[in-house]
DNA sequence: TTGTAAGCGTTATCAA
DNA sequence: TTGATAACGCTTACAA
């Protein structure tokens, strides 16, 4: 691969000129510009990037750390190429380095990231606590965003939304239609996410007067098959219930696939509703409800705020963000289907 | 962040050393790699990958370019965390690029993959022709292997599967249940996998004295709509049909829906298939059988060899890759389900 | 066992 | 408008 240098002795101009006909930075004169050009083209040149970014201290690359567990699934490939096509449009590149299944992993990904020097990174974290991620955002210059979580610290690097409210919303909805005997399917109960969605059910419960029953509480881990676990203990226990929801939308599928399987007729006699509202939701199953989750909201949202930050200049860290936490309201409720 | 430098001088040692220390190769005694460790610690030194890897010419990543209309979904996502996985297991990290919506663009990420100095390039291409990618082949030091498509010119470089028959047997088996009338959903006609799987649709029908009927024949876009849309015009042609091939579960799932809607008894009246056997596919319908797709296989065969490319040092490309094209035969049907 | 110094391919600061 | 030349932070002969 022909280097800077030898496009220079082609053309005949020095190294210094090359590069500022390529930044486009400083006088070049139209005639020594074509030259450049043509050697360019003739060498076949292309920059290497990596000593670019040596020499510049940038990357031009933003880093997003999430696990697999999450990217793995519909629920977020949607995501990543909407959050690629964004970065892009704005001349960056989006690095995607798994956080795997442990808060040391994530760690890992995110120093791998600072050490390859990306110019901003997103964490979408799983296990990482909140104190742990204020530590490493303090400790580092570039920007560090963090999706979903509430840190207390750097409340403007992180962006979250109502889980809770969404969770209360869902079975409200569910109790005025009529339903006392509502199972509630969790997630995985080390996430904060699973832990905000069950107080939410349990507080609209609370709220309507009825009282929140252990028997229908049923811990899932977030996979179909889990869900589909939950209405096999729930039918095996014989507990009486005329509606679920499941924490997200795989495991709702899972409990529709037990429910139809052991012929219990959804909607008609079991009503079912789930979370994220994943794009082939309306595919799934013609009986699945689906509450939306506006991460890609949020990652737009994230996305905004770092690319005006890092065009903007030497904006200070603590007063570029103004807004406070981003608190969405989002409870948009899918049709019954197939009846 | 501090330099090297700056350890060496809290050590007490020169940079050379200390990057001794860090790779572990040369002789070091203990005492000062103890020394140095220390210093790493107190400066909280991390490296600098940019400069390692421009200094080694070596990056330890991988590149992936694949068009955003295969990422974004169920399909590719298991594939990239596997992917990921075993590379990491090596000690190498996956860049993914996407290759969006055109052969320029395709382009463009494979460009960029080398600008960054990517130690390997894989494609799985979508607007890419053949001819092309023998060019860039030819043209780069890097290994690129390409992933389902056959190439002309560097066999070694590609590893493809028989999409032709694994559609010649789907539909072989439906003429076997006593099906006649086969309605058969293309995907999108500019891909080849498309053209495969009809071609393998037609082959059958043939062999077994059935004229393949172009009422029977829908173009797709490898959607769910597009799928819907198919079986809504066959309905509306009044055609008859008692099975459905779909070039891939999407569309199937889009036939279902509307023959559910339609109230068309899906397996009863209506056997459905569709190909890749996406990792939801078991609870998308209950009436849904699939041919499982090996790009998960191929993927797998894929970074075997670049790896053990990578690693054994300094064989000829052509050398390589003794063995020829890898084809794997793959029907493997699912049951009917729901009955 | 350690240090010196020459790269790696850019960018960027000065002079000219 | 251009050319030297010093960074950028690391690796790696080659010497010592």
């Amino acid at each position: 691969m022909s280097t800077m240098q030898e496009v220079a002795k082609k053309a005949g101009v020095s190294k210094a000129t090359v590069s500022r006909v390529l930044s486009g930075k400083g006088y070049v004169s139209e005639a020594t510009k074509d030259q450049v050009y043509k050697a360019i083209e003739e060498a076949g040149y292309r920059p290497n990037l990596l000593a670019r970014n040596l020499a510049t201290n940038k990357s031009q690359c933003i880093g997003l750390v999430v696990t697999n567990t999450l990217y793995n699934g519909s629920y977020f490939s949607g995501l990543l190429s909407q959050a690629a096509q964004k970065l892009e449009d704005n001349g960056r590149q989006l690095i995607l380095v798994d956080g795997k299944h442990s808060a040391e992993e994530e760690q890992a990904a995110i120093q791998f990231l600072l050490d390859l020097r990306c110019d901003a990174i997103i964490i979408y974290p799983r296990f990482l606590t909140i104190d742990v991620m204020d530590d490493i955002i303090e400790q580092y210059k570039q920007p560090i965003m963090v999706v979903n979580r509430r840190l207390r610290k750097h409340q403007s690097h992180c962006i979250c939304c109502d889980h809770k409210g969404a969770s209360f919303n869902a079975t409200k909805y569910l109790i005025e239609q009529g339903h006392r005997d509502i199972a509630f399917i969790t997630g995985s109960l080390d996430s904060p996410t699973a832990i905000e969605r069950l107080s939410g059910y349990k507080e609209a419960l609370n709220q309507y007067g009825i009282t929140p029953q252990d028997s229908l509480i049923l811990k899932g881990k977030w996979t179909p098959a889990s869900g589909a676990a939950a209405i096999e203990l729930l039918l095996s226990n014989q507990t009486t219930f005329s509606a679920v929801l499941a924490s997200n939308d795989d495991m709702a599928i899972g409990a529709i696939k037990t429910l139809s399987q052991t012929g219990i007729a959804v909607p008609d006699s079991v009503s079912v509703i789930g979370f994220d509202n994943i794009p082939t939701a309306p595919y799934l199953h013609p009986a699945l409800s689906s509450v939306k989750d506006p991460v890609s909201d949020m990652m737009n949202e994230v996305i905004d705020r770092l690319i005006s930050m890092l065009d903007g200049g030497y904006l200070s860290k603590d007063n570029l963000f103004t807004s406070n936490l981003l608190i969405r309201e989002s409870v948009s409720k899918g049709p019954f289907w197939g009846k």
